[in-house]
DNA sequence: CTGAAAGCGCTTACAG
DNA sequence: CTGAAAGCGCTTACAG
């Protein structure tokens, strides 16, 4: 690969020069900067990253905090994809790469003194490489470590986990209104009797789309008794369960609002175990759109979040606070409301 | 952040010393060396990465080529969370990181001489972050432009497409032996009139499929009449469309072999359209085993991936290169047959 | 075993 | 507008 200087030779002027032609080219003479431009062009030079890292303290790079293989090895993210594919656009089309650090339960980085999820470890790795910021996915046990991050002072935006911090923000979905649209629709199909399944106490998601349910059902004058409202920790067993828990009331709901398509589909089954025709004699409506939603029997009305639009939302976020533009309030993405056979 | 100087001056040692301890401990006598481990912890002393790579020419980090944004928009790795999980663990754990390239579509990229899903840019940047190699997963569209990047001359492994070159890999599935298991899966069961729904005809994983089929058929002895044999594209809509051709064929097979699990649930839906119980009337055997396998109705037979597992292996591929361990053989990771409903 | 020195490739005040 | 020079923080022959 060619360097700075080797231009700088064919062209005969300074390292200087050339380098300005590619950071502040209005700062060089039309001429220069042309005689520049073309010879970089034929010989296809490329600025070692390295290097200008080094000199500027700046990378192109964008770190993603994601903890796979520990603790919780079951925990599946329901739209991580989608996420993806939403962040690592958003940044492609600024030029960011996106960094996925390797995991700090490693053994390397214990060797060095880091545990687990330690938020101190990645902070290290965002210093060590330059990074412009960090991207936080929760892995369903790392919420109460992003607090740390978040008060680090590097830009840093967490998806559906809330941070606080000089540089930290966030992105979620509308969950408060999302589950208010479910009751809306449920209630706009005739029921009254309806209860939740929620999600764990400790998750912000899980509490918003509480919130939105009880406000949603006290604006609609119905009382909500608590044995209406069961938690679950988001998978279909913990649905099953609790949907088995409903049916076994005295007097149980006609209607059910689970906080993620995972334990609604876990409350069909309970249904069909219980001999309930669904929609029929029970109506359920689940979260998230997973592709899963759509085939399962009957399919489930659900609220969709845009995942994708998470991801970019994230990108957009980090990026403002890389080029120094403040840090961003929190965003709250719009659900939409899907209605399939599973309601009515 | 402190730096190496620092650690030298409150040691009393030069910044060679301090470099050597970290690098080639056993050159340094012990009292010098104990004497910088301990100022190097009391300061949390990391060492900044851009100025070792740009020293070295080395950096902790692999490249993975994603092409997500363009051109196939629908399109969705069956296995892509799993496949990560195993990539970034099993990288983790030698202390890489895993650098999601910007896609080269973009208008940064695309500004500079670019096109789409280029192996020039990507190779660029390889060299440009000094990047130890790269994993290459195939993005539905992109097989041929893997080959280029083979031919670079750069450590890399692509994932379920066959490439050549003098520091090239790839690992995947034994398809050749899944899709005899399901062969022989059937016959155990009494079918002989079996068909099969393949991948597209330029992918190497459907082809292994295919021929896997073709054998294990001829080994039973079992005829494959041409229109036992229909061309899909992966996806759902394919598989049914090709098992309605099947079903209105004059003499319809009794059983039918699907490249991917996708398609197998196209295949039921077919069936459950014709009115064809399952697996009396028909039995159907999948490949991949996703999620959703287990949870269509009735839960799919089908041949499980070991989807972590070609993360793993790409990742040790990867690592065995960047180590100068020379260029690994393809890797053929075995299937394992799941037994469920749809087939007996 | 240890240090002085050169070098990795780039950026950016500072003069002119 | 342009160049010489210092500096980013580390590594590694080369002497001793």
């Amino acid at each position: 690969m060619p360097t700075i200087r080797e231009i700088a030779q064919l062209c005969g002027v300074s390292v200087a020069t050339v380098s300005r032609v590619f950071n502040q080219p209005l700062t060089v003479s039309k001429e220069k900067r042309e005689v520049v431009e073309r010879v970089a062009r034929e010989l296809d030079y490329r600025p070692n990253e390295s290097a200008r890292a080094l000199a500027t303290k700046r990378s192109g790079l964008i770190g993603l905090v994601w903890d796979t293989d520990h603790r919780r090895p079951g925990w599946r993210h329901p739209y991580l994809q989608e996420l993806l594919i939403g962040l690592k656009s958003a940044l492609s089309a600024h030029g960011y790469h996106l960094l996925m650090l390797a995991t700090s339960g490693s053994a390397a980085l214990r060797a060095v003194g880091a545990s687990l999820a330690d938020p101190v470890a990645y902070v290290n790795m965002t210093r060590r490489h330059h990074l412009g910021g960090l991207v936080l996915i929760d892995s369903g046990s790392d919420a109460s470590a992003f607090t740390a991050f978040a008060q680090s002072g590097l830009p840093c935006v967490a998806v559906d986990v809330d941070v606080d911090g000089p540089r930290a923000t966030y992105v979620t979905s509308d969950n408060v209104g999302g589950a208010a649209m479910a009751v809306r629709h449920l209630v706009g199909a005739g029921h009254r009797r309806i209860a939740t399944v929620t999600g764990p106490r400790a998750n912000r998601p899980a509490v918003d789309r509480l919130d939105g349910f009880r406000a949603a059902m006290a604006g609609e004058g119905l009382a909500v008794p608590p044995e209406y409202v069961v938690e679950g920790d988001f998978y279909r067993p913990s649905g099953q369960a609790a949907m088995r828990s409903l049916i076994a009331l005295p007097e149980p709901p006609t209607a059910v609002f689970c906080a993620s398509d995972e334990m609604a589909v876990g409350a069909l089954l309970a249904a069909r175990h219980a001999g309930l025709r669904v929609p029929e004699e029970l109506a359920v409506v689940g979260f998230d759109d997973i592709e899963l939603a759509a085939l399962v029997d009957p399919p489930l009305t659900t609220l969709a979040q845009d995942k994708a639009g998470i991801g970019v939302a994230a990108a957009r976020a980090v990026l403002t606070m890389v080029h120094g533009g403040g840090t961003p309030a929190p965003a709250f993405l719009p659900t939409r409301l899907v209605v399939r056979s599973s309601s009515r």
